[in-house]
DNA sequence: CCGCATCCCTATAGATACTG
DNA sequence: CAGTATCTATAGGGATGCGG
């Protein structure tokens, strides 16, 4: 069974490491990612990306993401086998970040010349970019439910 | 022995990916954390972070950063015992990244005041106060080395 | 002392096979 | 399809050793 408790004692008081206590492994941002940048909702997409993330570890890191609030699961209303998942507010929120992490990526680590042009008009776009995108996000993810 | 291996295969060609093959572990942004913000630049101060990193991994931390090209190792020219860390352009560069993991997690988790002043600084200040201690970075690090 | 390197041992991450 | 069970690999903590 082994739950997988989401407060495992900070190991310090410091916001970073905070945010790394949520977030700051192998696959958390990437699954973030996916949501943000690809599209998708469901396990099975999130199943299918480059990286490869095995089931039980993506099922543990939902289960974590959801309940550290940055993810809301809810069924889906026309396939009841399937889940979506859904960013909420505060996962959102972790869009500049992960963008900036891209940024970085793209300019210090060898990459293609597609994902270089995304990554591109990123840094270009700026805070003026990264606005536009939270409220797509904030319109694809919280739309019908509002709150939360 | 088992050698530090920088390039272990890409798990794929995403920028953010390539980013966190770098400094997507526990430690590395803390202890990048600590060359920004504490001014820290010897193993000693780095070993004595809030975290408590082990010996070992702060050790394979270093080789590991230094070898990406995130840091350099050079000589104290007045004690010859210590080594000096510092960052590179590469490194200075993971600085926004950084900051806004920073001013979500003054967000999003509970947190003490004093470290709370410095997140709402750089979100007020936003990309100008970024500029500003890149900038100072750029001269504490690079300074008398110049290029890198 | 300082900066690590090495061992040992445990905890967690993760790959694969399987189940409702 | 969405997860769970099982097993293995790796990360990491703590103590200690060791050259400079």
């Amino acid at each position: 069974m082994a739950h997988a408790d989401t407060d495992a004692a900070p190991r310090s008081l410091c916001p970073i490491s905070l945010a790394l206590d949520v977030v700051g492994d192998k696959w958390s941002l990437l699954i973030l990612r996916d949501l943000m940048f690809a599209g998708k909702s469901h396990y099975r997409e999130l199943l299918q990306s480059d990286e490869g993330i095995s089931s039980n570890i993506l099922a543990e890191r939902l289960k974590r993401l959801v309940e550290a609030g940055l993810l809301t699961k809810t069924d889906d209303p026309s396939h009841k086998q399937k889940a979506i998942y859904r960013l909420t507010a505060m996962g959102i929120d972790l869009l500049p970040a992960i963008a900036q992490l891209g940024i970085w990526g793209r300019k210090y680590q060898p990459v293609t010349k597609e994902s270089a042009a995304a990554a591109a008009a990123l840094e270009k776009g700026g805070p003026e970019l990264l606005k536009t995108m939270k409220a797509e996000l904030r319109r694809q993810h919280l739309g019908k439910q509002a709150a939360e």
